[in-house]
DNA sequence: TCAAATCTTGATGAACCAAGTCGGGAATCT
DNA sequence: AGATTCCCGACTTGGTTCATCAAGATTTGA
């Protein structure tokens, strides 16, 4: 998995938006200035985080963006797969976006094999993590921003 | 961490090498039918990898490659960070091609410290994982090849 | 009703990169 | 000498990424 800068602001505009939970809606405008996103931009990646069902939207002046689903059932998994793709490390090893590769035999393919083990585990990691503990481990290290954070993943 | 086609080719091109250690060297051509690799696009890349110190070269009719390690002594890793860069998936939490990120502070981002995290993990893998565990895993795999592999990693 | 702020939609563009090709050179063995 | 191999750099081709822009639709408050 690599995170495109698309696939970065994605999340760091859901994490805002996940943080304003108790409000309506939020203006794109303020998610950009808050994390520094550009705007023209922006308004592409939560598009497609809309038709992707993550967002709901509502327009004219007291329009915004808003989660579609409370943050704790939304996994960053389906985030990054959204706006970026496949988890695992080699397509031939993705459950939502295998392709064939090269290799002739696959079931003894011995790289396909370690980059499986790689692709479970990064995909556990990420399936469990939702927007909530996002949010969550934000206030931690606001809380207290000279220690490692040791949650138990 | 996500492998080019680049990146595979240099690690099944690797992987022929170590399974091959007993030889003086390897011809390309060799290599590039047993793994259908394009001849030109594989001397590029393990025209590569001599630079970076993997692999030494010889010329003429009896010339070739070979690891200038022990299959033993070269991890995954380090062949991935020479071909496709970063194992991390934001180049803020990687250690060997760390860049700053558009976050403002660093020590306080939710996301950073999540990423951090899946790259801490993936890393562990892939500096364990050596080329004489691929190749050990080549052989399981041909010996038994319906039954998946459970090697303890 | 009108203005202002917002989302919607589709087009466009520059820069970059990935995958692969090509040509000619240099070394090495028989 | 000649065959076979690696060496080296330039080049092409096509796609992707990171945006930017313009014009329209919707909603609210004055």
């Amino acid at each position: 998995m690599k995170l495109s800068v698309r696939g970065e602001y994605a999340l760091r505009a859901l994490q805002v938006l996940a943080q304003h939970a108790g409000d309506a809606v939020v203006p794109m405008q303020t998610i950009a200035t808050e994390q520094n996103i550009p705007r023209r931009f922006l308004e592409q990646i939560l598009h497609g985080l809309k038709a992707a069902g993550v967002v709901e939207s509502r327009r004219g002046i007291t329009g915004g963006y808003r989660l579609a689903r409370p943050a704790s059932e939304i996994p960053l998994a389906t985030i990054i797969r959204h706006v970026d793709g496949a988890l695992a490390p080699l397509s031939c090893v993705s459950h939502q976006f295998y392709e064939k590769c090269s290799c002739p035999d696959e079931a003894r393919c011995a790289l396909r094999s370690v980059m499986k083990e790689v692709r479970d585990t990064v995909a556990a990691m990420m399936e469990r993590m939702t927007l909530a503990d996002l949010v969550a481990r934000a206030e931690a290290l606001q809380a207290r921003p000279m220690e490692p954070v040791d949650f138990v993943i």
